[in-house]
DNA sequence: CCATCGGTAGACCGATCGGTCGATTCACTA
DNA sequence: TAGTGAATCGACCGATCGGTCTACCGATGG
């Protein structure tokens, strides 16, 4: 079933001391989770966290618990990326929109890049009651709300449209980076999103 | 961990009689993996399939093989659903395009969608190295080659990144429906398609 | 008539899954 | 200093995982 080794049960988070079990558990389930897909054992996750069995279930009452927690607080840090990224582009919510997509467009480059993760989350966890599809559904949402009040503010004829096509091309390229980076799927979206955002000005 | 039962063990797969357990396989493997996700047990695709654990083994060798020959025939049957399509358009591959998008724009109304079955499988499978990722990057390039011929025929100044940001679309699109159906992202996803399409025609 | 072969049934394997629990250690504080 | 609560270790649970194996069945064809 396992092709390739990729599992470090190292305990490479033990140097990350002074935090508390909670703390180690979120960073090893959120390294975890997202190199190896949320399928991941919970040994695992323990292993990497050099935390106790127990512990996990007195801080998150058990494995779906947890993930849902590390989502939760990812969203959290990503979406104060967001909003610096939209920051940098100053006042015009068209160069700021456009500064939000030069900041996605560097995503990718990182080393371990996989995608997005929140939609490889949401794709991977079949149960729709699992309650990690609320946290993600929500972070989408307030990210469309970001981008709509942008749009808005730009004078796009239709906001609304607009950014669920924003959103739709981020996660797009999201999932074609992850499988097929030679396709550069970024700078593509980047470009179909100048499209949508010229639109505020047509006549520019 | 499983929060609505959604798994149906009764043999509905019986009554397709007539078909070698082969056939049975991959009909049950292709519904199961689908609804379940990737990760559903070999004993429930028996069961569904009506077939015994030895068969499995003999005709794909494993998990594994059978994954991966469910996507690769699942990808003969969407490619023929593409071919069908864009001749529905015609002989103009602008609207041989725009055929092909509103065929995929009735996708996500079937009862079970739950997405594209390929980028779902792509990011559930966490090992690079497991044979599907290999059937699902084939199809989709034969996508985009598809996609590029007509561009190409249509005279589009940039081609090969039309092609990738269609195929963005339409990936972005599954994925959004596949979570948040409400946002009506096939729709979306058409309308931006349709700005690529006509910058094949600058002046209409 | 019997050998072969694809299929079935089902026991069985080691490994791992998520989760529970008793016993112990440790730091902090009253 | 004694007590308390959090965190530790690790055994243990039933269930399920993917995979192997033996035995049997029935049709086909020499």
């Amino acid at each position: 079933m396992v092709y390739s080794q990729v599992v470090d049960t190292t305990k490479t988070q033990k140097a990350a001391r002074g935090e508390g079990p909670r703390e180690r558990l979120l960073r090893a389930a959120g390294t975890l989770t997202y190199r190896e897909g949320t399928h991941v054992g919970i040994d695992a996750i323990l292993t990497s966290a050099d935390v106790a069995r127990r512990s996990l279930y007195q801080h998150f009452g058990g494995k779906d618990g947890l993930v849902a927690e590390v989502l939760r607080e990812t969203s959290e840090r990503t979406e104060q990326g967001y909003a610096d990224a939209l920051a940098s582009g100053g006042d015009d919510p068209r160069t700021r929109l456009r500064a939000l997509f030069a900041h996605l467009e560097k995503l990718p480059d990182a080393p371990g890049y996989r995608g997005c993760p929140f939609v490889n989350a949401d794709l991977s966890l079949a149960d729709p009651a699992h309650p990690a599809h609320d946290v993600i559904r929500a972070h989408k949402r307030r990210l469309r709300a970001l981008i709509e009040a942008e749009l808005r503010a730009a004078g796009h004829p239709d906001p609304v449209t607009a950014g669920v096509q924003l959103v739709l091309l981020i996660d797009g390229a999201a999932v074609t980076a992850a499988s097929r980076p030679d396709e550069r799927p970024a700078a593509a979206a980047s470009a179909l999103a100048e499209l949508v955002i010229s639109q505020t000005a047509p006549a520019s």
